[in-house]
DNA sequence: CAAATAGTGTCTCTAAGACATTATACT
DNA sequence: AGTATAATGTCTTAGAGACACTATTTG
């Protein structure tokens, strides 16, 4: 009854954060084959030996492939066939973990998702699955913050929603519904923003309890 | 490389459907063990040398040992450890389809969610994450109108929003909103509703180009 | 003080909620 | 005709967008 073709079982994960150059993923190289040489998203085996469960998995890899721990992470969807493994009928379950530049180890390859193309298996289409995601959840969340650096400014946070989503609302709307819905909450300390050093000092926040809050925003582009 | 334990690899799926007594779900009592003689979600294993992907595999569950198909099923999520399944480490990728009753054959066996309790393997948690991702889905998109009959009326899609939100908005609001976003198209027909051959005949309607629309409700609850 | 960025106030207009009113079907 | 249900109209009000204006920081 258990003596089905066996079907090789991973996890990938896409990391994800806001760089220099807007919205970024984190990338390894591949040191063996298949697809020795290319980029790809960190992933690993589900040991069934070892790993509670899928999700454990991907812990598990980001903890000892790239460096990361202590964050939020999220099951995407899972991807399987024939095709997407040259080694034979496959499954990996993705999952999507956003976090601030300030988590990504030193020397980790970020590459800005626009640019990225040629990805490993069929990576390609699962982080453009992740991508979609987080602008879905942008526009009824505060899943932005979680990009950022905490605490972070009100100015920042909008260029967040505005690179993610590609969008610019209005700032002073965008302000007054992030306010009011209590998605965010002042943490009572002021910081210059930008990094050019000008101007007025922003008031800092950090997302209440720590968690990404849902909220109807629908900003119209512009 | 591949000398890892292996992993019990299947498929479920939560089909789920209006019915006599409201949001009702597809349960088969199981036939052999584990869990012989609990209910449980259709489901089976992926076959590899059959089945193209999971996804694949969940249309021929659905096909096989439903005897539905033609509807639109999506990936829910991936159950997955050593604990659900009593025969070793076990994954499933769960599937939810949303149809209308009559595309469920006659004696299959059909519960209302609310009552449901006690499922083989983690199936109690699947169900519930399936609800919660319909509910949260019926939010913002005409996702409720897969569960009805086709053409419906917007009665009758009022009431299907209703049951699956708990709330009841206001429906010439409801009216206004769903026929000014274009999320249903007028097919031109009219119907008595209810089944009680009283009142007023409504219009019919029909999902544009069969599919389900995203738009912006934001329904208060009353 | 000038420049740059952060934050507030106010006006307009859309659209949701409430609810009264009209329309159409059946017995 | 009477009743039940479907559909429309209208009033009020909350909130998004637009944008002018004020506040605070650094050079």
């Amino acid at each position: 009854m258990s003596s089905h073709p066996s079907i090789i079982t991973t996890v990938d994960v896409v990391v994800l954060t806001i760089g220099p150059e807007g919205l970024s993923v984190l990338l390894n190289t591949r040191t063996r084959e298949p697809f020795e040489g290319r980029l790809a998203l960190p992933g690993g085996y589900v040991r069934a030996d070892e790993d509670a469960s899928a999700d454990a998995a991907a812990f598990r890899v980001l903890r000892d492939k790239v460096g990361v721990s202590d964050v939020h992470i999220e099951q995407l969807a899972t991807f399987s066939g024939a095709q997407r493994d040259p080694r034979g009928y496959s499954l990996t379950v993705a999952y999507v973990a956003l976090v601030p530049l300030s988590a990504i180890p030193e020397g980790a390859s970020l590459h800005p998702v626009r640019e990225v193309r040629g990805l490993a298996f069929d990576h390609d289409t699962i982080l453009g699955a992740a991508v979609d995601r987080l602008r879905s959840k942008s526009s009824y969340s505060s899943a932005p913050a979680a990009l950022l650096e905490k605490p972070f400014t009100l100015p920042e946070l909008y260029a967040a929603y505005a690179d993610v989503l590609g969008v610019s609302p209005d700032p002073s709307s965008f302000r007054r519904k992030v306010l009011a819905v209590g998605a965010i909450t002042p943490s009572g300390e002021k910081r210059g923003s930008g990094g050019r050093g000008k101007g007025r000092a922003a008031e800092t926040y950090v997302l209440p309890r720590g968690e990404v809050r849902t909220f109807d925003i629908t900003f119209k582009s512009r």
